[in-house]
DNA sequence: TCTTGACCTAAAGTTAGCTTGAGGAATTAC
DNA sequence: GTAATTCCTCAAGCTAACTTTAGGTCAAGA
């Protein structure tokens, strides 16, 4: 056995951080394609390591395994990804990335606003409109936190 | 049945745009605590309408049902919220707002600069090392995607 | 050779936050 | 009064991403 280019799974969950189970679900999910040896045992390549980094990676960006795996189709099994197709990647995580930022900095403004006025005065509260706008795609609430038309401020 | 002040749980879920289905769940999960009727229907309070925009609110800040349950029971079951009941908690809120925002605009940063590398070069890579760091506590990755001592740049 | 440790598959279990289904009782509308 | 809603409980199911368990097989070292 060529040990430079041959790993077995308990090899790979070591270089790698992850569990042995972790693996194994993963070439089941189709992130990886492992082959066999005669004993019929899992052998991993070197360039699996990276892979299943970029798992973990894309894991805490919130991609779904799913959605990781479509993803990495666009990466090379075998050879070192170039320059060219990790930007690629890196710039679909930085459009995430704003995104998650925008929002939660949008919920921050919102929840400032909240602060200021003690957020008893819900009629104009825009965390609970904003929430109403979403709600109101379905039968939603027509009055939340309990605001009712008559109802005093 | 003075209509005013009690609902059953259709009522409530037409109000806050949740499915009956989730009242009861949070009513298990110790969120609200409706009264009976004499035939042993629930009967809601008008409060339980803000308490249970508040839940759906604090659900958006990733917040989990136990920790909304500690968070909600500093406030009063019966009355409208306080003004300072309510900094407290936007307070709180804030805070892991913040933490959450801080988080997402390192590994941007990280990110940004591994574009400017390629990410091919690793052993600098901010996004594999802070991972790395991480996983260190464990029996984890010694040189993360494939790299070894030996290996080139 | 024998033993120990690593590996195999398949199925079931785990957590959060609910939904769905079965079987039945209470309420409301006419 | 009766039919249509709405409600009740309890148990099981769902999704994601794994882990655990059970019952074996393979590989490596002395």
């Amino acid at each position: 056995m060529r040990a430079s280019d041959e790993m077995t799974i308990g090899n790979l969950a070591r270089r790698t951080g992850l569990a042995v189970s972790a693996i194994r679900y993963y070439e089941e999910q189709g992130l990886i394609h492992p082959e066999r040896n005669s004993g019929g045992q899992r052998r991993f390549r070197r360039s699996d390591i990276r892979r299943l980094s970029f798992v973990k990676i894309a894991q805490q960006f919130g991609y779904t395994l799913p959605k990781i795996a479509t993803l990495m189709a666009t990466l090379p099994e075998g050879r070192t990804p170039t320059k060219r197709d990790w930007e690629k990647i890196s710039r679909s995580f930085r459009r995430t990335l704003d995104e998650q930022i925008q929002t939660l900095e949008q919920m921050r403004d919102n929840l400032d606003g909240c602060i200021g006025c003690g957020c008893l005065s819900l009629k104009k509260c825009r965390l609970y409109n904003d929430q109403d706008r979403a709600a109101r795609l379905g039968p939603g609430p027509r009055y939340m936190m309990g605001d009712r038309p008559g109802d005093l401020d």
